[in-house]
DNA sequence: GTCTATATGGCGATAGAC
DNA sequence: GTCTATCGCCATATAGAC
């Protein structure tokens, strides 16, 4: 049947087409490598996804769902907040080190086209207000001290996403190339930036 | 006089390129573009800098030396640690908010070409193992709490770069597009990485 | 649906007049 | 030193056979 073909084909494109895309971007990427990388013909890509924008906004939406997860399950439990948070940095820093391509993809494309980024972001179920109003809850029972809920919020992003976007500059800075080296720093991090945050910002 | 043109015309080039590659990497930037920013002919880039490669290594060196800083003086100086860190933060943000695309020209491009980069740095006088020392001991006489000096220095930058290179993000999903809120934000993180982090390390 | 061949346009780079 | 004109290449995209 022609179907089984077709979604075969379409799997193989958008596999192919992730792993490049994700690796040298949009504007660096070629749709010939592409192919290539498919086993296929440049032609069928086009037969698929007419132009090279489309097949990366397809992509790129992909990306942006694994990388925004499920924030309503981490919000909407009972736990205390210290093992919410706690949980929170483990888990993404995880998905991190299982992906370590997704935060300069993003990075670098939202900056290349904003206007795309906003549309894709509202469809996500992801709302970072609630995310604040949570904390603000927390500051009120006196469980957290006060801060800013925007800069708690941007700190666990940054402490998470930073050193795997910059591999390439630390692996050169810090450890003198030795890419094992990052790598069980990255490994060990997991904890190290739990206790910094919570260090930070539970009363003693 | 053939060297006052001479400079002129050098200086609008690099002044053009620095504009255009800062705002659009190297992969998205076109030499065309640049002649035009700069007020001038193409084949007269070619004439000046030879190869594109060659003009966009130019302006690397040039933003590089920008980005890092003299971080000598930040660490031959006896004032206390929290002084230093404090000050460290504060100056390295007012650079980033002054000089917003700094932090994504050089993630993008370090991904782009990590060999480069190396070579660059060396070049800078800035030697990190320096400061993971000068860390050390301060937590050697109990002025700060036990932390791998790496984890400080990345938790200094994460912190600080971050927001500034997720700027088109931050804005969609915390500022509903409002780029006053997210400046005035920015602005006053100045004051908050720094409590961040001193709330994180020194001991009460 | 998949291929080969080709159209079309843009880009980096060079030749050559002034 | 600066310009116009153009080369040669490579990338996206399409036409058309199978």
């Amino acid at each position: 049947m022609d179907n089984i073909k077709k979604d075969n084909t379409e799997q193989k494109i958008l596999e192919a087409a992730h792993t490049v895309f994700i690796r040298k971007g949009m504007d660096g990427s070629r749709m010939q490598e592409i192919a290539n990388e498919a086993g296929i013909n440049k032609a069928l890509l086009h037969y698929y996804f007419r132009t090279k924008q489309k097949l990366f906004e397809a992509i790129f939406k992909q990306v942006l769902n694994k990388a925004f997860p499920g924030i309503k399950e981490f919000l909407y439990s009972d736990i205390p907040i210290e093992i919410k948070i706690g949980a929170f940095v483990e888990k993404y820093m995880e998905l991190l080190i299982q992906n370590p391509f997704i935060p300069m993809f993003i990075l670098k494309e939202i900056n290349r086209d904003p206007e795309s980024l906003a549309a894709v972001i509202k469809n996500q179920g992801v709302n970072p207000h609630e995310v604040f109003a949570s904390f603000e809850k927390e500051m009120d029972k006196g469980n957290i001290r006060r801060i800013n809920p925007k800069d708690l919020l941007v700190n666990m992003l940054a402490l998470s996403i930073f050193p795997v976007a910059a591999k390439p500059l630390m692996t050169v800075m810090f450890f003198d190339n030795n890419e094992e080296d990052y790598k069980s720093f990255l490994a060990e991090r997991k904890n190290t930036v739990k206790e910094f945050i919570l260090n930070s910002i539970l009363i003693k």
